[in-house]
DNA sequence: CAATAAACGAGACGGTACGTCGAGTCTTCCT
DNA sequence: AGGAAGACTCGACGTACCGTCTCGTTTATTG
C-alpha cells in the first residue's frame, strides 16, 4: 500500500520518520472518518488535521479512495479466529463479535466504499486483497475447520457458502434499509446458513417436478 | 423510451403537457447515465441535453441521486413474473431475466446509489420504497406462489429468505468483485436457497450442544 | 402620496379601470424601492405585491429601470416654483426643497439608474425627457425670471449654468462621497453660481490674449 | 499593457513572482473592460481570459466592483501635471489631456462604477481614496498654483471649486446625456470657474435683499 | 561537519461542478 | 379577452473540493 517506503529496494532513500508520519496521516483520517463520513472527509481536511501537506498526500496515496482504505487497514488489528466447537457458535461469534457487522463504524465506512469500488479498478483490487480477504479468510476457516471437525461435509461449495451470511446481513442493511442485530444474524445462519450446509442429497436436481 | 415526445408534429418548441417535459428530462439523464456513467454525470449536462435550465431540475429534484434514481424507475417497464411451474425455475428466470441482476447497467447504477441511500434519509426512503420495493415484491411472490402450490412450507420466515439470493449475487459483485452470471445464480439457488427453503425440522435447534 | 388608494374602497379587489391598474403597480414599487433599494428590487417582488404577473409587468415596461423610472416619476407631485424675490432664495428653496437635492431617497435611486443610463439608449431617452427634464426647465424657469427681473444679464450662457448647481451638488454626493447640506447648497451658489451669472465684462479674458 | 509578464525566459508555465499573476488578471479585466464595458463583463470571462479560475479572483477580490476598480487603478500611470502659465490653460490642459474628461474610456469605466459606488460603503471609501482623490488633487494643485502665483485670491474655498468643472461636465454626460467636448469645457471654463474665482467681493453677502 | 538533495509544510493555483438567483419569456387556467 | 400564476430558459453568481504545483524549510545522509 504505502509507496516508496519500507522496502527500501531503490535510491538512497533516505525519506521522512519512515512509516511513523504515514500512521499519524492515517489516524487523522480514521478521526474524520469517524466524525463526519466518507463523503464529507476532505483532503484537505486530512491534511489539516494531519498538519501534512496535500502533497504529502498526494504522493504516497492515489487519492481519497485509497487514503480511506489504507487509513482503515491500519486500523486492522488481528481479530482472533473464535473457537465455540460447533459451526453455528463460530459463526455468530465471528459475525457478531469486534470487526463483525453489527460494528457500525466500519460497516458505515463500508458502504462509503462501495461507490469507490464500482468505479476504480485499482482501488477495487486493493479493497478486495486487502481489506475483504483477510475477512472472507477468516469465514472460510470456520467452515473448514466444521469440516474437519465431521460436522459438515467435505464436498460443499464454500465460494458460495462462505459469502453467504455477510451477504445477506450486508443487503439488508445498504438496500433494505435494515441495520443488523444479533437477532437477525441469528435468524438468518439457522434459516438459510446451517439448512444449507446440512443439506444432504441432489444439490441441483429437480429441473422440471419440485412435487 | 421517451413517451409522448418529440413526435414532431406541431409549432416550434412547447414542452408542458403536465409531466411530459419531466419525462424528456428523465429521458436525457438516462442516456448520459448510459453514455458516461453515474459519477461522470453531471446536472450542467443533463440540463444541456434537455435543454433544461438547472434551476428547473433543482426545482423538481433534490440533486443528482434523486433525480437518477428518478430517471431510473422512469424505465421501468413492468416486467411480467415468470411462472415456470417450479420454485428453482421462477428464481431463475426472474435473477436473470430484463432487469435482474444481470443486467449490468442497472446494477452499476445500483453501486453508485449506495453513498447516496446511507447518506440521506429521504432518499433512502424513495429508493427503498419505489426502487428495492418492486423488485422485493417480485420475489416475494415468487415464494408465495410456491408455498401455494406446496412446493414449500407456509411457516418458512420469507423476510430472510426473500432477499437471500439478490443479496448474495450482489455482495459477490460489489465486495467480491465477482460479476454475476447464469451459472452462479444456478449455484447459489441450488446450494443455499432450495435447501433453506425445503429444510425441514428444528429451524433453530441446538443452542447449546451443538456437538 | 400612494395613488388608487384615495377612493377608500378598495378591499373587494377590483382592478383594470386602465390606468389605475398601473398606478397600483407603481406603488408596490416604489414600497419596495424605499424598503429594499434599488438594487434589492427584483421584479419578482414588484409582481407579488402588487398582486400582478410578471408578464404584465414587461408588457406594459421594458424592464427594471423603465418600471423604477416609471415608478418615482408616478410620485412627482408639481413641487410649485417657488418664488422669493431673488435668484439666490429662489435656488436656495429649489434645491433644498421637496424633491431636491437634499432629498435621500431619490438622490440614491438615481445613482441607481445612471448604470441604465448609459447603456439603455432608449430608456436613457425616457429618462432625460421625463425625469431631467421637468427639474431642469423648473430651474431654469428660476434664471429666466432673474433675467426678467434684471437681476442677471440676458445673454447668460443659461445651457451652461442653469445645471451647474444640481452637477455640483451630486458629483460631490456620487463621487466624493460628500452628501448634500444647506450649508453646502449655499456655498456653491454664493461662490460659484452667482459669481457667474453677475460676472459681467469679458467672459473669456485674462493670459495671454484669448480674445 | 501586461507589464512583466511572458518575458518568456524559462520553462512552460510559472506564474507567480508576486504580484505578477495579479498583473496579468487586471489586464485581463481592462481589456473585457474595454470590450463589453463593466454590466456585460462578468467573472467568468475574466477567470477564463486571464486563464484564471474563478476561486482564484475571488481569493483575492471582494467580487466584481472590486476587481474592476483595482484593475482601473492598476492602469493609473501618472498623468504629469501641465503648467501652461496660467489657470484657464492648466484646466483645460488638465480636463482635456489624457485621463481627464474626454477620455471616453475612463469616463465610461466612471459611470459604470457609479451604482456600485452608491451601494457598497467599503468600494466607495477605496474608490474615493484611490480613484477620485489624485485626480483631485491634480486639480487642486492647477488652483494652489494660480494662488501662489496670485493669478487668483489666496482666500478661496477650493473645497467648493476644484471640484466643480468635473462635475459640471461629468453631470452634463451621465444626466443630461451630453458627451463633453473640448468647446463645452472651454465653455465652462469661462463662464463658471473663472468668473467664480475672480469674483471680487462679499462671498456670501445678500440674504434677503438681491435688488 | 558542512554541503546537498530529498522530502516536507504551507497553501495558491487551474479546473470543474455545485446549487442559487434574478431577468425576461411563455403557457395555462380562470374569470 | 385579458390577467394572475408561475414554470420555464438562460446565464452569472459565489463556493467547494480536487489534484497539481511552487515555494521556502527542514533533515539525514554524504562528501
Amino acid at each position: 500500500m504505502s509507496p516508496a517506503s519500507k522496502d527500501g529496494s531503490d535510491q538512497p532513500v533516505r525519506p521522512r520518520v519512515e512509516g511513523e508520519r504515514e500512521l499519524e496521516i492515517l489516524d487523522a483520517t480514521v478521526q474524520i472518518l469517524a466524525e463526519v463520513g466518507y463523503d464529507l472527509l476532505t483532503m484537505d481536511a486530512v491534511a489539516t488535521r494531519a498538519k501534512a501537506s496535500k502533497a504529502t498526500l498526494y504522493r504516497r496515496w492515489n487519492g481519497k479512495p485509497a487514503l480511506v482504505l489504507d487509513a482503515i487497514l491500519s486500523q486492522k488489528e488481528r481479530h482472533d479466529l473464535p473457537d465455540t466447537g460447533s459451526l453455528r457458535g463460530d459463526l455468530l461469534a465471528l459475525t457478531c463479535g469486534m470487526g463483525g457487522l453489527t460494528d457500525g463504524t466500519q460497516v458505515a465506512i463500508l458502504g462509503s466504499l462501495i461507490t469507490a469500488v464500482s468505479r476504480d479498478r485499482e482501488f477495487a483490487d486493493i479493497f478486495h486483497r486487502d481489506f475483504i480477504g483477510p475477512k472472507a479468510e477468516q469465514n472460510r476457516q470456520v467452515f473448514v475447520r466444521a469440516q474437519e471437525r465431521g460436522e459438515i461435509p467435505r464436498d460443499l461449495d464454500l465460494d458460495v457458502l462462505v459469502p453467504a451470511l455477510p451477504a445477506i446481513i450486508l443487503h439488508r442493511l445498504f438496500l433494505l434499509g435494515d441495520p443488523p442485530t444479533e437477532e437477525l444474524i441469528t435468524r438468518v445462519i439457522d434459516q438459510v446458513i446451517l439448512p444449507a450446509v446440512h443439506h444432504r442429497g441432489t444439490p441441483t436436481p429437480e429441473p422440471e417436478g419440485t412435487r
